[in-house]
DNA sequence: CGCGTTTACGCCTCACGTAAACATC
DNA sequence: GATGTTTACGTGAGGCGTAAACGCG
C-alpha cells in the first residue's frame, strides 16, 4: 500500500469516473487503473465493482473511502509540518460564473497569490449549473455558483449577495425608461444560456410576472450581453452595481419594475468529504475578496 | 514522500543506529541511507546531522518524528481497517529472561498464536541488562524484565512478582538444610552473570546479610544451575515453586533464611512512543498467559 | 457504435544489494 | 583500526504511456 495507490483510490472514488481522477492526477487511465489493482491486491480486497458499464465503490470501498482519505490528509499535514511554510500549496480547481470572472475574480487570485503563494489556484470559467456538474465529477475543487446545492454531497458556504437590475438602452426603453409589458413583447431579452443562475431569476420573474416572452436573444458571455443591450438588441438586466455605472454614463437606462428582480445569493461550494487544507483558505480567501460585482474594468 | 520512507525514518530515528534500522527493515544499509536522503530531498529538510560519528535527529528531525509515527499508525489501521481480519500482524521482537523462556514463554506463544494468528512472536533470550539495551536501541519491541526501568524512553507495565528461594543439594546442605553462615563461605553460590535480574536480588540479600562470598560459580544458563545445585556443586537459588518441586522429589533442600530473598517484579517495557497496535495485544496476551515461573517440564 | 476500463508491450526510471570508499572516534 | 555512513555500479522489478482489445449500454 503506497500513498501514492490512496490517492490514485481517492480521486477514483470520489470523480465521475477513472478518466477523470486520472486528468486529475497526470496520469494516463491505464496507469491509473493498474495502480488501483494493485492497491485492491495489496489490501486483498476488490474495492470497485467492474461489472457495469463503469466502476462503481464496493460497499469495502465505501468503507475504505474515508481512511484513505484521513490518511492523505495527514500525509499532507505532516508534509506542511516540515516545509515549514506557514502557507499552503497544491492545485485547486475552482469553478466560477463569468459575472464573478468579470468583477472580484482577479482580487481572489491577487488576494491568494499574496497570501498562500504556493497555491495554484485554476479558475475555470462556466455557467452555474456546468459548475455544479464539473464540481460532483470532481473535475472541479471548488465553485462559486448561485443558490445553494441541493445535492447531498456538496456542502454550500454562503459568500454574499447580488441584486439585478433591467436595463435597456434609451433607444429601446425611451428616456424615461418607463415600465411597459410591450417592451418584452417587442424587444428580445438577451440573457445567458439556461442552467446559469442568472438565467433561474429571469424565469422566476417572469412567472411572476406571468409574461409570455416571444424570443430570448441568447449569449454566453456577459461582455458581449452588455454589449447587446448598449448596442440596443433588446432589453435584460445586469448587476445593479453594472446597472447604474452604466445609466451614469448615458448609455442604457435602468427599467424600474415591480417587483424587482430577485437577488441572487452566491455560495462557495465543495465536496462535502474534501477536507483538503486548502479549502477553508479559499473560503477565506473568497470572503475576503469578494465585494461583489464591481463592474469590471471593462465597462 | 513516500510510506517506505517514512518507515525508514521511523525506525531509523528509534534505533541505535542505521544498520539496526536496517535490519529491522530487512534492507541493507546502503539502501536504508538513501531512503532517507531521498525522504530528506522530498521535504527539502535535513532531518540526520552526519557530522558527528553517528547520524543524530536534527531539531527538525525531531518535530517531524511523531508526525511521521502517527503517519504510519494510521497507515496501518487503514491497512486493518480493510484487511478484515480482527487479529493483528506483524513482527514483534520480544526479550525475554531464561527464566521466561522455560516457563510461560511456550504459553504465550500458544497464546498469541491462537487470538493472532499472523502475529509473528520472536523471542529474543538473554538476561535483563542485555533485554534492556537491545529495547532502547530498537532491536527488540518489547521485552520481559526483572524491575522497571528507570530510562525515561521506556514504559513498564507490571505483570506479576516471582519468589525465589535458596537451596542445595541434601549433600551440600545436610538432611535438615538449616542455614548456617559457613555454607556460603565452603560452597560458591551459582548463579548468572552480573546484569540479570535475578543477581540483582542476590546482592541485596547478600547486602543485607553483611555476607561475603568468596567465590561465585557463574553460568548463563538456568537449566545448567539447578543441574550444577543438583549435583551439590554449590548452593543457589531458585523460583519458589521449582525449589518446593525439587524438594518434594528428594533432590534438592529448600534452605529458609532470614530475611528471606526479595522477590522479583517483572515488567513488560516497550519504548514510550511506539504506538502500534500490537503493543496492547501482547500486555493482555501476557498478562493472561505469565502465571509465573512454573517449573519447566524438564525438570 | 460510444464510453469506460483493462491488457499488451516497449521504455525507462527507480530501488535494491554488493563492495568499496569515506569519515569520525 | 573499529564503527558508522555514503558512493559507485550492475541488476531486476515496477511504473509509465501508447495503442489495441474488451465489455457493457
Amino acid at each position: 500500500m503506497t500513498l501514492k495507490q490512496l490517492e490514485a483510490f481517492y480521486w477514483a472514488a470520489t470523480c465521475a469516473n477513472f478518466a477523470m481522477a486520472a486528468e486529475r492526477l497526470h496520469l494516463s487511465t491505464s496507469s491509473l487503473s493498474k495502480r488501483l489493482v494493485e492497491l485492491e491486491e495489496s489490501v486483498g480486497v476488490r474495492l470497485f465493482d467492474r461489472t457495469g458499464h463503469k466502476a462503481v465503490l464496493t460497499v469495502a470501498g465505501e468503507r475504505f473511502l474515508p481512511h484513505a482519505g484521513a490518511l492523505l490528509q495527514s500525509a499532507e499535514a505532516t508534509r506542511r509540518a516540515l516545509g515549514q511554510d506557514t502557507g499552503l500549496s497544491g492545485r485547486c480547481l475552482l469553478g466560477v460564473g463569468e459575472l464573478c470572472a468579470l468583477t472580484w475574480l482577479p482580487r481572489l487570485l491577487a488576494h491568494t497569490r499574496q497570501h498562500h503563494p504556493d497555491l495554484r489556484l485554476e479558475p475555470h470559467v462556466d455557467i452555474g449549473r456546468v459548475l455544479g456538474e464539473r464540481l460532483r465529477n470532481g473535475e472541479l475543487d471548488c465553485a462559486v455558483i448561485a443558490g445553494r446545492s441541493s445535492h447531498p454531497s456538496i456542502v454550500s458556504h454562503t459568500i454574499g449577495q447580488t441584486h439585478f437590475a433591467w436595463v435597456g438602452s434609451p433607444s429601446v426603453v425611451g428616456r424615461k425608461a418607463e415600465y411597459r409589458e410591450k417592451l418584452f413583447e417587442e424587444h428580445p431579452i438577451v440573457t445567458l444560456p439556461t442552467g446559469a443562475g442568472t438565467t433561474k431569476i429571469l424565469d422566476e420573474w417572469l412567472m411572476a410576472k406571468n409574461l409570455d416572452v416571444p424570443h430570448r436573444l441568447i449569449c454566453n458571455s456577459w461582455g458581449a450581453i452588455a454589449g447587446l443591450l448598449i448596442g440596443g438588441l433588446g432589453i435584460g438586466f445586469l448587476p445593479e452595481i453594472w446597472a447604474r455605472s452604466l445609466a451614469r454614463k448615458g448609455v442604457l437606462r435602468v427599467l424600474r419594475t415591480e417587483p424587482s428582480l430577485a437577488p441572487l445569493t452566491y455560495t462557495l461550494q465543495r465536496r462535502r468529504n474534501d477536507d483538503r487544507s486548502f479549502q477553508p483558505a479559499i473560503l477565506a480567501s473568497v470572503l475576503a475578496s469578494a465585494d461583489f460585482m464591481t463592474p469590471p474594468r471593462l465597462l
